[in-house]
RNA sequence: GCCCUGAUAGCUCAAUGGUAGAGCGACCGGCUGUUAACCGGUAGGUUCUAGGUUCGAGCCCUAGUCGGGGCGCCA
């Protein structure tokens, strides 16, 4: 009999003969018929599991009664209308037909396994990682995870942009987004000083210099896009914030596409489409997860993403949402910060505006250059009514998460990136490579990041990011 | 890094400083084309670690480890 994928199987002509793999989730026993045990097995290819009906006959059907949640089976079956409510079609197994049980992997001992057929928290279950995939909740955003990972690719694919591998590991010292993780060979015990005592020798570490894990892709990728036109990556990014939220990872996933050609007003339009094009993605392939998601996660979810589907992303430079800030203020709304010109918005500003008061995902753009990244551009002096000076940056801030997005115009004219260097005391050398983009045949172009685990959260309604990464990495966290 | 909070059966949680308990899961039996099943029974404990107070500590004190929530840093 052919083997079928659960979710194939679903889909099969009643009166298939087949063959099912998997794990059992539920094992229930009735005298009925003359003896029937209800089977029910995942093989993760779908939401829900298919009950195999097993006939009292069949071979070994004392050890049938004995499955218990997380046996491993081969079922060997034909696929029926099925008798009972719940499910549409079963696989009856019946000794006359040929069916067959076989048990591939016994649980050695049911009553001590970890993700027994029960309630559970997401806390205990991220100790015990290994097994956590096998639960309702985590199958399901792990196949939510992957429809998005082909819905990205897809999305630039169809639009000519290039697939970047950028390094992992980063020579440099010049990406200025947070601390870095070390990448190192040296004997961290007997490790040799510089002349001076007071440095560690890195000359005869690897790579002859210090290295460490990138924050970010988007320097290298700003290269190819020099040359490429469209380009963009996807892959690990590392930081060694001590950050504890149910929002950061020591090492997550980004996105960044890089756009040559391309203004601040380009990169938010591509930055909605993208988001648009992913939640489309998950709500048409994904149906089953979601519907999960929407009555036991998130009531309300496909709503809400529907809503994200049907509107316009609202727009607004940075100028005007502290007015709204300020106005909200003297109506009465209370900030735990406060809200000022020239400083960056807090969590909980950033929210009241996605949340509260436009209640739907919004691109603030047009930043004070003090609180942003030195490769930003100058806006020029008076943009949006601004009292100091700006840069082309935008933030896309989305309910639930907050920025889900960050991006901007790159700066392109090499006289303004060096004194942007200079002011921020930045060393030009370290940058020579990316100077020679100003150098040679330099043009407009733009950007943004998005935290592939921040958007599974989004699209999941899932509330800790620690739950929507296969094994998250986070301080004192890295088992398995 | 800061503030708050927690750690007791495989899991979720109870337990005035005085004999360690329930639900779920597991196991055994009953009933049932079952499906968050239902009914009855059984087993299951170094109360996070190390000290301290006390006649006596799951409970009080000190230190530590780890978890969770909020904030900061950001994606």
């Amino acid at each position: 009999m052919p083997r079928l994928k659960v979710n194939a199987a679903f889909k099969s002509a009643v009166g298939t003969s087949l063959t099912v793999k998997g794990w059992v989730r539920t094992n229930r026993e009735s005298k009925a018929d003359g003896g029937l045990c209800f089977v029910a097995v995942s093989d993760g290819s779908c939401f829900d599991p298919i009950q195999c009906v097993v006939k009292a006959g069949v071979a070994g059907f004392d050890d049938i009664r004995k499955l218990t949640a997380g046996c491993a089976v081969e079922v060997d079956g034909e696929l029926v209308a099925s008798q009972g409510k719940g499910q549409a079609v079963e696989v009856l197994v019946d000794p006359a037909k040929g069916g067959a049980v076989r048990v591939l992997g016994w649980v050695e001992n049911p009553d001590q396994y970890p993700v027994a057929n029960k309630r559970h928290t997401f806390e205990y279950l991220r100790e015990v990682a290994h097994l956590r995939v096998r639960t309702n909740t985590f199958g399901a955003v792990a196949r939510v995870r992957h429809c998005l990972s082909m819905a990205v690719h897809r999305f630039f694919h169809e639009r000519g942009f290039f697939y970047v591998h950028t390094p992992i590991i980063t020579a440099s010292d010049c990406e200025g987004a947070g601390q870095m993780f070390q990448v190192s060979t040296l004997d961290m015990v007997n490790r040799k000083l510089t002349p001076d005592g007071k440095k560690c020798d890195f000359s005869e570490d690897f790579f002859g210099r210090q290295a460490h894990l990138t924050v970010s892709g988007q320097l290298n990728v700003e290269t190819y896009c020099c040359a490429l036109s469209d380009v963009y990556t996807f892959g690990p990014t590392f930081r060694a914030e001590n950050s504890n939220t149910s929002r950061h990872l020591a090492e997550f996933w980004m996105i960044e596409p890089e756009m040559a050609f391309c203004d601040l007003m380009g990169d938010s339009r591509v930055a909605e489409d993208f988001i648009k094009h992913l939640v489309e993605a998950v709500l048409t392939e994904r149906p089953d997860d979601m519907k999960f998601f929407d009555e036991r996660i998130e009531p309300g979810l496909i709503q809400r993403l529907r809503h994200v589907l049907e509107t316009p992303f609202r727009r607004l430079p940075y100028t005007e949402a502290i007015d709204i800030l300020h106005k909200a203020q003297a109506a009465g709304r209370k900030f735990e910060f406060p809200v000022k010109w020239g400083t960056d918005l807090q969590s909980e500003h950033e929210r009241f505006l996605t949340e509260e008061h436009f209640k739907q995902p919004v691109i603030l753009m047009n930043y004070p250059k003090q609180i942003k990244a030195f490769y930003m551009r100058l806006n020029d002096p008076g943009t949006d009514g601004a009292p100091g000076d700006t840069v082309a940056a935008m933030d896309v801030l989305v309910p639930q998460i907050g920025e889900i997005i960050g991006g901007s115009q790159r700066e392109e004219r090499l006289d303004v990136l060096d004194r942007r260097l200079d002011e921020m005391k930045l060393p030009k050398e370290d940058y020579w490579w990316y100077r020679d983009l100003r150098r040679y045949g330099t043009v407009p172009h733009a950007g943004f990041g998005l935290g592939f685990e921040r958007l599974v959260l989004f699209v999941t309604g899932m509330q800790n990011i620690r739950d929507v990464i296969p094994f998250p990495r986070a301080p004192k966290q890295a088992d398995f």
